[in-house]
DNA sequence: GTCGCTATTGAACACGCGATCAACGAGTGA
DNA sequence: TCACTCGTTGATCGCGTGTTCAATAGCGAC
């Protein structure tokens, strides 16, 4: 806890100190209170400052929330992705990652990611930042199981899609969370959703039947018949 | 389309027919523009009334939100749903049914629940539709899946962890397309997701073996011994 | 000690919000 | 034709928002 800046504001400091301790301000007012809260009066009481000054470091708000959001996120980033541990194997790593990502502890910033998905699409100078976080989350993860793979051979899986299916996953779960909504074993279910990224099938070879079909054996019906289906499916869907 | 109302509104309608006229001109309101846009104001213009008259049948706006909020999820899952064809496998169904949640068409109720879970989280009146909406969806599909089961027992797939991990992918790139990121083919990222969620093994006999390397070799390879693995690992590691 | 630069303030504007309430007037039964 | 009922209105309150700007006052330089 290095909590800057609660309410006193020594008067007139250096223009970056200052512009630094309203940043900061902003960035826990965010993490407490969800992106929504990032009012200029409300950022000026965090600082203890006027609201005409927080407006005069950020004249426009909309562009300040994109810049708030780019802040937390990326600490947050920084600091999930530094816990992975390179000695250990990549089912473990991932499975500490998703269950850190899940715990009830980080609802703030699953609230903040939410808010930037529905603010995103009508503030274009949030939605691109949200589109860059997101990128560097992906390549991230991606790396960490390119980097796995690496190290051991036997890995069979495919480093892209897992990035995708683990952001997805993770963050759906982090959404519902929000509302307190989750299963009764919610540990349980990350094993399992991490065994569905990690244990499936890589389409290594993309024939051009639509595949998606496995080998044949096991578990599943669909045969490759079937499994042709539904990319027709999807393209009359459309 | 059978959009009700749009400006005309004879005066004086008997109360169950403003009522509903209201309910109609909101529900389309928050389809196109999101939740947030549901103001006394924007409604009533929608409608074609006085912001008095909004007020006068709804007077308090947060509850209004989330009956709008229920109706609008209600409509779209029993639509979803019914689109469900029992002749057809389980697989390509939900292939069907990913690929019709995920149509960009579809953004506007992704926006509705995106919002949801935002504003849920503090508004309590939602926030208990929503966990009702969302229950409704995840025994929908438990039921589907489990049925499907029922007609081929070769099927090895358990629905209620299924349906968690389908509603949480299904939601999380939703959430992901408000803001237009989206992987270059997200048809074959369904076509994967599904495989994901139907292709993995039901940790049916949680026993304790250690090891964590998985066995090697084949692809969806999956014994019950690696399902088991990871409950361990998420034990030691809490 | 004084001056000047500028960080900071206070006040105001224009807007949108939910909510309230007395008053209007269309429809209806007498 | 009158009177009553009640759906509907217009006006208003109190509050919160982003934004602007002239005026103030702290601090370093001289």
């Amino acid at each position: 806890m290095k909590t800057t800046s609660r309410a006193a504001a020594p008067r007139r400091l250096p223009p970056e100190e200052r512009e630094r301790s309203i940043l900061d301000g902003a960035v826990s007012l965010a993490s407490e209170s969800g992106l929504e809260a990032l009012t200029v009066r409300a950022v000026a009481a965090r600082v203890g400052v006027t609201p005409a000054l927080v407006a005069h470091y950020r004249p426009v708000m909309e562009s300040f929330v994109a810049e708030v959001f780019t802040t937390i996120v990326a600490a947050e980033r920084d600091e999930v992705i530094a816990s992975y541990d390179p000695t250990i194997d990549l089912r473990t790593n991932l499975l500490c990652l998703i269950e850190t990502l899940l715990d009830d502890s980080r609802d703030d910033v699953a609230m903040v990611w939410v808010q930037s998905w529905a603010l995103g699409a009508r503030n274009e100078a949030l939605g691109t930042r949200v589109r860059t976080e997101m990128d560097l989350w992906h390549s991230a993860l991606e790396d960490l199981i390119a980097r796995a793979i690496a190290e051991d051979p036997a890995l069979r899986v495919d480093p892209d899609s897992s990035a995708w299916m683990l952001l997805a996953m993770v963050d759906g779960m982090s959404a519902h969370s929000l509302v307190h909504w989750a299963p009764r074993d919610r540990a349980a279910l990350a094993r399992r959703t991490l065994s569905a990224v990690l244990d499936v099938p890589v389409p290594d070879a993309p024939r051009r039947t639509a595949q998606s079909a496995q080998p044949t054996e096991p578990v599943q019906s669909a045969q490759p018949v079937q499994s042709a289906q539904p990319a027709q499916a999807a393209e009359t869907l459309r």
